[in-house]
This record gives C-alpha cells, sequence and structure tokens, in this order.
DNA sequence: GATGAATGAGTTTTCATTCAT
DNA sequence: TATGAATGAAAACTCATTCAT
C-alpha cells in the first residue's frame, strides 16, 4: 500500500517510517482488533514505543491515521453512488451500507468511534464529522424527496449505523439477525412510502420524532 | 483502606454479607461504569476479594445478579403495561422502552450484555433469555394485530434494544439524537399503519427483512 | 478399597467419612499430582475444607494417611522377598525396586519426603522412619553377606531412592535413563564382587565412604 | 516500599540497572530459596515488576542469567582440573563434584533445573546442555581409561548430580549422607578397578545398564 | 462433628505512556 | 528524530487455613 514494503526503513525518512506503520497497525488491527496493544504494533513494526507515540500520541490517532488511509474507498463509493442512484432514498441506503462496512474494518472499531462523538479531543472527531457531512448530503436529498422521515439528522444515522454495526458482532453465525438489524434502521428512517418521487409524508413534516421520551406515558 | 485488617470479620450473616457486596457493586458500577476493578469493590465492601469471588465467581456473575436485583422492577413494568396498554403496539413501544432503561443502569453494561448473546455459558445469557422472552410475548401480539412487521423476531429486537442503549453513551448531553435513536427501532419495527386494529400489512407477509444484504446491489 | 463407594455419606459416620475422603484423595492426588489444592479434594469429596481440615490437620498428614493406607502392599513385598530371596543382596535390591515404585505413587510424592526427613513435626516422618527400619534390616544381611559397602548407612539409601524417583519424573520419556539411574545407585551400594557369600571388600572395612567431601583434593 | 515514587528514576545505564537487578537475585535467591517471589525481587532492586519483567521475562530466565553469571567460576573449575589433574577418572570425580556444588547455588534450584531438562523452550536447557557436554567430555576420557562404566551417559550423570543436590537439601544437618549419597553415585558410575590406566571391565563392554527394570525378578 | 464463609496475602503478567539518551 | 528502558498501577483470581455457627 505505502510501497515501503521490501526494506523497512532503508531511508532513515521519517515519512517512510509513518507509512511502514500504518501498513503494520492496519494488519495487526485487522488480526486483533482495535484494542491490541500498541507496545505490539511497535515492535512489529520493527520501532521502539517512543517511536509510535511520536507519530501517533495515542491509539485514536493512529486509528484516525489508519481510517483517513481508507477513506479513499469511501470517497469512491460515494461518487459511485452519486454517479449511478439516481433514487435518493436508494442512494442514502446504499451510503449507508458502506459506512456499515467501513465501520467494520476493525473489530471492535465502532467503540472508539462513538467515544469520539462525546469528546472534542479526539482525532477520531474529524473522520466521524466528515461521515456525518457526507451522510447528511444524502438525507438532505431523500428528505427532500420525501423517502426520508424530517425528524433525522445525520448525526442520528451515523449513530444508527454505528450501533446497528456494533450489534453485528454478537450475531456474528446469525446473518440474519444481522440483516433484521439493517433492515430495522433502514425502515426506521425512511418513510412509509419509501418511494423516491412520493411527497406525503405527515408527520414528517415536523423536526421532532414521532415518539419522544415523554411522548409515551408509562 | 477496607478497614479488615486488625480482627476477623465475624462471621455475618451469609446472605447479609452478599447482600452488602451487592449494593457496593452497585453503587460502584453506577459510579465507574461496568469494566471497574473487582478488587475495589471488595475493597469497599470491605471484604477480602476471595469473599467477593466466592459469593461472585466473576464479573459477569456479579452483574449478572445485580441485574437480577432489579427484574423485579421490571416485571413490574410489564404487569402493568399489561395491565394498563390495551394497544398491542402501543404495549411493545412501552417494554422496549423499559428494557432501554433497565439495560442502561450501568455504564458500559451493553457490551456484556451482547459478548453474553455470543457466548452459552455465561450468567448473562439466563437474564437475556428471560428478556428476549418477554419481549417476545409483546412482539407476537403486536404482530397479530398487524402493527409489527413479520420478519422481526424478539432476538432482533431486543438486540436493537442493546445497541440504541450502547449508542446513547455517546449522546449524553444531547437527548434529541437519543429521542431519534428510539424513534428509529421503533418507526422501524413498525408497521406503516402503526394501528392496533389496522390488519393489511403487504411487506410483512414474509418473514424476510425487506431489505437483506444482497437487495442493495454495490 | 473403603466400601464407601456407592452412597457418599450415607451414615453420617466418621469413620465413613474419613474413608471417602481418603479414596478422593488418593484419585485427586494420582491424576493431580501431591500440589493439588485441598479445597479441591473437600469439594471433590462432597465436604466442607473444615471437615477434610479436622481430619487431616494439613497436606502431610493427609500424605501420609494415604501412604499408611498402602503400607499395605509394601509390607506384603517385604514379606515376599524374604520368603523367597535368599540371596541377601538381591533381596536389598529388590526391597529398593518396590521402594521406589512405592514413593512414585504420586506425582511430585518424594519432595514432602525429602522435606519430612529435615522435620521431626511432620506426620510424614514416621513413614519414612518405617521404611528406613526396613532398608536396614534388609541392608545390615547384605552387608554381613559382604555385599554391601560398610560405610552405607540405612537412611542413605532411602535418600538415594527417593532423589532416583525424584529425577526419573524428568525422564518419563527416557526409560533409558530412568534404568541407569537405578543401576548407578545399585552399583553404587554394591561391593565389587557384588556377590552374596563373597567377603573381601577392602574398602567396607572402614564406616566412612571413601570420598568424602574433603577427600578429593580441589 | 522501592522508594522510586516521586521522581522517576533517572535513565541509568540499562547495563547497570539489569546488573543491579541481577545482585539483588542472586541475595533474594540465596535467602529465600528459588521459589521466592519476582515481586518481592523487583521491589527489593528498587524498581517496577515492569523493569524486571522487561529484562527477564520469567522466572527461568531470570535463573538462567544469574547461572550464566557463575559460569565463569565453573569454567575455571573445569580448566583447572584438566590442567592439575592426570588421572582422567579424578578428574571426572572433581568435575561431578564442582558441578554438584553449582547446582546447590540457591535452595530449591534443583527442581527448575530437572524441570528444564523436559521441556525444549526452558532457557535453562541451555545452561543443561552446556553442562552435560563438559560432563561428557570428562565422562568419555575416564571411560576410555576404563574407569566409568560404558553404560553410562553424561546426561544420566549430569542427573544424579542433580538429584543428589537435590537430595542434600533434606541433610543440610547431616554431612555424614551427603557425603554418603556422594560416594553412592561415585562408587556407582566407577568401574571396581577405580583405577586409570587399568583396561578390562568386563560389564562395560555393553551399552547397557547391568540391572535394567526387568532384570531384577520382582 | 460438620459446615462452609471469610480471609487476604500472593501470584504472574500486561501495557500505555514517559523521558533520558 | 529515534530509541527503548523504565515505570508501576492494575487486573483477575487462588488457596491454605481459620473459625463462627
Amino acid at each position: 500500500m505505502g510501497g515501503a514494503g521490501e526494506t523497512r526503513r532503508a531511508r532513515s525518512d521519517k515519512q517512510r517510517n509513518r507509512t511502514h506503520i500504518l501498513e503494520v497497525a492496519e494488519e495487526y488491527f485487522t488480526e486483533q482488533g482495535v484494542s491490541g496493544s500498541m507496545d505490539a504494533i511497535a515492535r512489529r513494526a520493527g520501532v521502539g514505543p517512543g517511536t509510535l507515540y511520536r507519530h501517533f500520541p495515542n491509539r485514536e490517532a493512529l486509528l484516525a491515521a489508519l481510517l483517513r488511509a481508507r477513506d479513499e474507498e469511501l470517497v469512491s463509493r460515494r461518487t459511485a453512488i452519486e454517479r449511478d442512484v439516481a433514487d435518493p432514498v436508494t442512494a442514502l441506503e446504499q451510503w449507508l451500507e458502506a459506512l456499515g462496512e467501513y465501520v467494520t474494518a476493525f473489530d471492535g472499531l465502532p467503540e472508539p468511534l462513538r467515544a469520539a462523538l462525546s469528546e472534542d479531543t479526539s482525532p477520531l472527531v474529524i473522520a466521524c464529522e466528515g461521515f456525518i457531512t457526507v451522510t447528511d448530503h444524502f438525507l438532505v436529498a431523500a428528505q427532500r424527496a420525501g423517502g426520508a422521515h424530517h425528524w433525522i439528522r445525520a448525526r442520528d444515522l451515523f449513530l444508527s449505523v454505528l450501533s446497528t454495526a456494533w450489534a453485528r458482532s454478537a450475531v456474528l453465525a446469525d446473518e440474519t439477525s444481522a440483516d433484521a438489524l439493517r433492515a430495522i434502521v433502514r425502515s426506521g428512517w425512511a418513510t412509509a412510502g419509501n418511494g423516491a418521487g412520493r411527497t406525503g409524508d405527515g408527520v414528517s413534516a415536523t423536526r421532532l420524532p414521532p415518539t419522544g421520551r415523554g411522548a409515551a406515558p408509562l
């Protein structure tokens, strides 16, 4: 990927080193999940932990860099959808699907992503914000077409995707459940008609979800 | 620290001790979340770690006991719903709401709960199974009334509740998002009509979710 | 062995209980070696640890009781040897062989046995003393016949047997080594002639070993 | 307790630190025997357990390092013997004596050494292999001179030394027994004549010990 | 006599992170 | 800038033994 594969640290080039660490980390996180040991990554990359930490001051920073490296793919997915899919609802649907896959790149990734949403300092926020922006793009289009509830915001959709991805870890053996979860979310944001072009959505005129906490008298 | 140094604590009533540990654990988990240290709990309870482990051989067992202690509340919620709510859709809705609250008792609780679903040995499974059974009860009623998609299973709903609860940890400051997540799930399982009494549900004739993985051509 | 196999603790008879514990301990030590957990034995025997400790105040006591139960076998070995073997050297040889087997009853048994030799309080000493007495019996006969060095004492021979048994744990896969160890000890105590009836043993006139620590000028 | 609380210990020379740990460990093992607590050693050395484990990943590694530090002494013993002792039997005798002392450096040392012989992974194996090689050197010479049984192998002799050392822990107060044990082993491997130059050794023509397990009809 | 709850020191080991060199 | 040694808190769990009931 980075092209520094064969001779590790041939030049004592900082950039090369960084790239190499990223490659190794990608591999490691893929194998062990995101909570693997930082030390192990440094060791595998053949650098001292200090070097690792110089490039990426903490796990989140490393994760963020890793995700950024994968951004390209997501961007091209987005482009492809925008190019190929006329129906804004289907477009949103496909984008969320792509996002869901992206977010499952490493085992346990949803966790730090969710955490990042609550912090302002995490380097992962930036990534998240990007995702949310694009999601908003698709969402607005779908809402304009009357295919998505108006009370939904991009951030909520992103969280839904995240939490669905999180839940999927529990149902690895049960693809049906995974599908059901996706379907719930899907039919959750979509208006009844589902269809592009259909306009009426009685409920969605408001910006508030139909059943708030207080709405259901317990 | 625990003050149990000098004289051996009189062999107080076992039940008393157990209860005391539970109280302390409840308090501790409420403060620190479910991943707090077991030893710390023992320390706080003024018992040796051995005592803690005698009563609860591992974290899950402790958690399970804690949840069981809260079961009563959930049971009474269930009873109340069955007594007071005629509409099966609203009933299911309220039950899921109750479940969602229950599952947020401690910070980070959804995680071990989800993990338990993939294991057969965890003492938490029993709790989960119970939840799922009751959920099934409500779900079937709602489905009969045409108010819930037929392709949904109780387990899926439980997972939805779990993952929504999980996501909520990220949006503590943002009640609107939390509501939206709930609403998505809610309008995800409910049929368009939403209504009790209304029968037709064109989609739900099948037991499969409308949009499986393969449905969306990526 | 004890005949209390089928209905555990049918009568609440102390003796029965004791016998049952012994059976279980025998089984357990055979499986796990002598350093297995006392608690586990109690658990397996279906009694509280307190009961176990009432009968056998510590591991050594339990071990001693276990060995005593096996004494019979050793005694009969002794009788058989005395009856059947005319040559005192062969007799000693066979007795030591029997002792070596006895002492390997459980994995790790030589260790506490050796330790017991240094303590006066261990209940295992009694067992050891018995062994040593018998060994002395055979040894003296062999020495009288000129077939064993005079500078050897029964206690030394017992220690040799013990240490050979100890070493054998390391050479499980290597029967040749085990044989060699035995042979070393065997040709160590025996006089050159090896034969019963042969008298001359120039060295053995003294009660001191030929090469003491000081003898070899390092 | 270690006094390393306030300021981070200046990154002293790694070698220095390592050496210090070794000194402390040596002292500690000498006092407490080899099964003393690793943490205690770290504490005594004034370093964190992590530092100890960085240098020596486990107890065996530490022990191996400690032994290696003593190797010099053994090597010089060997050199001295080779230089000063003409008679190969005496040479072997003295080498085994030296080995016996070496192996008694710490209380309980024979145990892990024996265990190492059954494993391929232990860092102690290397040490053992070295010992065995040298022993073989002396043994072959003695055998050529007709002063040691041909059925003995170096490994067996090393085990004998080990087990004798093990047994000696029990007879600390009884030097006579210790001497006797040594003498048994000594007269166990040596041929009757004992003498250098003497060639005939009727038994030793074979590579098998005279009394194998089956040889003695029990 | 039996029970089994309580004790609590003790074990090994990991790891994120810092900082002297 | 890279290094990697040092840190040391923490974690989870065990077990021989005691003693109140």
